[in-house]
DNA sequence: GCAAAAGTGTTGGCACTACACCCATGA
DNA sequence: TCATGGGTGTAGTGCCAACACTTTTGC
C-alpha cells in the first residue's frame, strides 16, 4: 500500500463567485467578459484557479481582489460543481461562493483574464460560459434565502440611513414592493436599529430620520429579521 | 500562455458522508473506525477520494456502495470543507453530503479502509478524525432545516406505516416530542397521506390505520411539509 | 378489567397582510 | 402651493401551540 500505491487522482479547483450588488433601484450580479479560452469573449462569473496553500474563502478573496478590487460581506459558499463537461479542458471542480458588494466600489477594469467587467441587471442576463446559469440560479436563490433569515445588505448602506433607503435595498433584492408601514413595524421591532439623533439634509421633503444597524445587539441574538 | 503555463495546481478531492438513519427512537449516525494512516483507529464519516471521471455524486455514492453498502435518498451536498491542516497528509479538498439510510439496510462489517463501522447516537459521539465533527454538525443543521420543509425521512418508513410510525420517525430526527392532535392534522392537511385501508396486526392494543405516502402528489407541489 | 396506543376539537395568542391619510420641507 | 417622500394605526385572517378524554384491542 505504500510504495505501489500513487496516491489520489488530482483536480484543479476553480473557486467563482456571484457578486450581487443594488443599483438604480435594481439587483445587480457582477460578470466579467472572458479574455482567454475556453468561452473567450462570453461573459462569466469572476473567478479563478485555487492555488496550493490556501483555503477555498482565501482563493476567492484573492481572485476578486485581483480580477475586481472588491472585498464582499458576507460570502458564503454554495457549494461545489462538478457536472462533466463544464469545463471543457476536463474535469474542473468548481467552489461556488455567493456575495454582497457595493456596486460604487467596484471600478470596472480590463484584466489579464477578463477582457471587460460589468454590473448586468438580473433579469436582462447575457448567455453565461460553463455552467454559470446554473451557478448564478443557486446564488440568487441563496440570497434570498438569507435575507428572509438574516439582516443581509446592512453593508450596501452608508452608515447612518434612512427607514426609506434601508426599504428600497430590500425592494430591490427581492424584486417587489413591500408595505411600508409593515417594513417600517418589523425593522424597528428587530431592535438591531438605533436612531442616530440625525436627520437627512437637503432634501426637497421631509427629512428622514437616520438610523444606524447595532452590530452588538445582533451579535447578541444570533438571527434577525427585518420583513 | 501555451507552452510556458503549467496549469493550475492540482488537489486530491475527498468525498465524505453524514449519513443519518434511526433506530430505538434514537437519531444514529454511521461512522467506520478508521483502518489507515492517517488517524488510524479513529472513528470518521464514511467517504473516500474522487476519481477522474466521476462527478461528486457518483464519487460519493461510489464511496458508501464500496464502504457501506448502503445507498442514501435523499442525499444532499452540505459543501466543500478546505480549513488549513484538516488533512494531515496535505491540502485536501473534501467535498461533504448528508443522507438518510435505513438503518436495517446496513450490515456494518470491515473493509479495507475501514476496520470497524457502527450507529454511533447523536449525542453520545465519540471523537472524530479529521474535521468531521465539523462536518458532522453542518450536516445535522442541514438535516433540521430540510425536515422542516420537505416531508424528509418517509424513506426510512416501510411501505404503508401508522401516523404513530410517522410522528416517532419525525420525534427521533428532532430530538423532541411533538403534541400529536397537531401532528395528525397537519400530516393528513398536507395531502401527501392515502389511506391504505389496512390496519396494523397483531398488536395488543387498538390497531391503526396504515397509510402510505403519495409520491405523485408531492411531485405535483414541489414541497410539503408534516409539521 | 387493564394496559397500551389510536383517535378526536377547541381556544387564545401572535404574526402577517391590506389599506389611506396627514406632515414637513424645499423649490 | 405643490411635489415629494416621511411618518403613523387598525382590522381581518390564518397558523400554531396548548390542552384531556374516549375508543379499541389483546392479554
Amino acid at each position: 500500500m505504500s510504495a505501489a500505491w500513487a496516491g489520489p487522482d488530482r483536480f484543479p479547483v476553480a473557486v467563482d463567485a456571484v457578486l450581487f450588488g443594488v443599483s438604480a433601484g435594481a439587483l445587480k450580479v457582477l460578470l466579467i467578459r472572458r479574455g482567454a479560452e475556453p468561452f473567450l469573449g462570453r461573459w462569466a462569473l469572476p473567478g479563478g484557479f485555487l492555488r496550493a496553500g490556501e483555503t477555498l474563502e482565501q482563493g476567492v478573496v484573492r481572485e476578486l481582489a485581483e480580477e475586481a478590487g472588491v472585498r464582499p460581506d458576507p460570502l458564503v459558499q454554495l457549494g461545489a460543481f462538478s457536472a462533466p463537461g463544464r469545463d471543457p479542458r476536463g474535469p474542473v471542480l468548481s467552489v461556488a461562493f455567493m456575495g454582497l458588494v457595493r456596486v460604487e466600489d467596484h471600478v470596472p477594469h480590463a484584466d489579464t483574464d477578463a477582457a471587460d467587467a460589468a454590473w448586468a441587471t438580473m433579469g436582462a442576463l447575457p448567455p453565461l460560459a460553463f455552467d454559470h446559469a446554473e451557478v448564478l440560479k443557486a446564488g440568487h436563490e441563496r440570497l434570498l434565502a438569507l435575507t428572509r433569515s438574516e439582516p443581509v445588505g446592512l453593508n450596501l448602506l452608508p452608515e447612518a440611513f434612512s427607514l426609506g433607503a434601508l426599504q428600497a435595498l430590500y425592494e430591490a433584492i427581492l424584486g417587489r414592493p413591500l408595505d411600508k408601514r409593515n417594513f417600517r413595524r418589523k425593522a424597528l421591532a428587530s431592535n438591531l436599529l438605533r436612531d442616530t439623533g440625525l436627520t437627512q439634509l437637503g432634501v426637497a421633503h421631509r427629512a428622514a430620520r437616520l438610523y444606524r444597524f447595532d452590530a452588538e445587539a445582533f451579535a447578541n441574538r444570533g438571527a434577525g429579521i427585518f420583513l
